[in-house]
DNA sequence: TATTTAATATACCAATCGGTATATTTTTGA
DNA sequence: TCAAAAATATACCGATTGGTATATTAAATA
């Protein structure tokens, strides 16, 4: 199954996903792609539909690669209350890993598509609502063995949670100032101990 | 001064604003500009230099217009704690009021301005840190008074806020839902309580 | 090795891009 | 009211846009 079309794909994928993440998707011309992969237009448009087509593969394929390294961390530890702190963990190095991936992927398409591309931001609510179940089942996880508190409501955490990290994500990267994640790691930190931990 | 160009730059400017920062930079065309606003290119450079001189104009408008809001809303009390308050108060209508600005001007243009135009970006932050200049001063105002704990670290605190902010902007319009911006004012009124009040 | 098939390159398309020079219209002030 | 000035419309520019049809090359198979 490993043809030469599909080397190329994935080829076309590497090079081509930072710059859709970092430009956006009107702000990226075929010229951009054809010049960054030193490939022709018979060789992008022989792999992809078209630019949404190739815009939708390389928002998939930057998520690909974030969520596999987030499931690495989180790997760490079988502890739910661990493994909360290992998400904190993760982001506290986010600026520098997202950088090679054009920034988070999350935050620029979920800006650059909301009312410019319907399929886009489908894909970035998907991928939104995939991460907070993740998060709402560890703390599930952690109150059925005990280890966090049956007071709180896993999915309103969850939602939390994650509005205060791509908040940081946001502010960091806009500000290019790493304050904003690492404090912001650090509060909610504060926030399982406080809330969370038994 | 109330030239005719003038009225029309500012006709301009209204019609004009929402679009900019609803599509960003890049996706936005003077033939979009021309048909939105119903004249020619011929009256757009004429009160325009080019393109980025309108963006940037554009997001001024949208941003004077926002602050203008904020203060306004402030100025209801002069108690610093009470202040604190109503920014909290004034984001749980955030949604509904800033679509008609086309969304977030800061979440927006931060997000489509980073890696693309220098310009518009340092318009950006420096909006950013006029915003937590002024909590940060509302807040050492509050101390001074002694409404407010001299044990926080008022620009800390302002950064905390605005990175909450900015997060629940984010995840009400990516997920269209009002849950976020709802749920972390909730949270920030809780932190403003427990951490700031006397 | 020869032939078929898959993959890529080339050349081209109409449409649109941002921008400008000039013509025309509208406004202003004497 | 009329000329000067300001503002806007028109027509055009070269460059680039996303996309396609076809020619060429590379790979797979027999």
């Amino acid at each position: 199954m490993t043809t030469k079309a599909a080397l190329t794909s994935q080829y076309i994928l590497e090079i081509v996903a930072p710059i859709f993440n970092k430009n956006g998707y009107a702000a990226t011309s075929l010229s951009d792609v054809t010049s960054a992969t030193g490939l022709t237009k018979g060789a992008i448009y022989g792999n992809f539909k078209n630019k949404e087509d190739l815009a939708i593969a390389s928002f998939k394929f930057t998520v690909k690669n974030m969520l596999k390294q987030i499931a690495d961390h989180l790997s760490k530890s079988d502890s739910p209350i661990e493994k909360l702190f290992l998400i904190t963990d993760f982001y506290r190095n986010y600026y520098d890993y997202s950088k090679q991936l054009g920034g988070c992927p999350v935050l620029n398409i979920g800006v650059d598509a909301n009312n410019q591309n319907t399929l886009l931001l489908q894909k970035v609510r998907h991928v939104i609502e995939k991460i907070q179940d993740q998060v709402a089942t560890i703390i599930e996880d952690g109150i059925e063995i005990g280890e966090i508190s049956s007071e709180i409501n896993a999915m309103d955490f969850a939602k939390r949670l994650d509005t205060m990290i791509q908040g940081a994500i946001f502010m960091t990267y806009t500000m290019d100032d790493n304050f904003y994640i690492q404090d912001t790691m650090n509060l909610v930190d504060n926030m399982i101990i406080k809330e969370l931990k038994i």
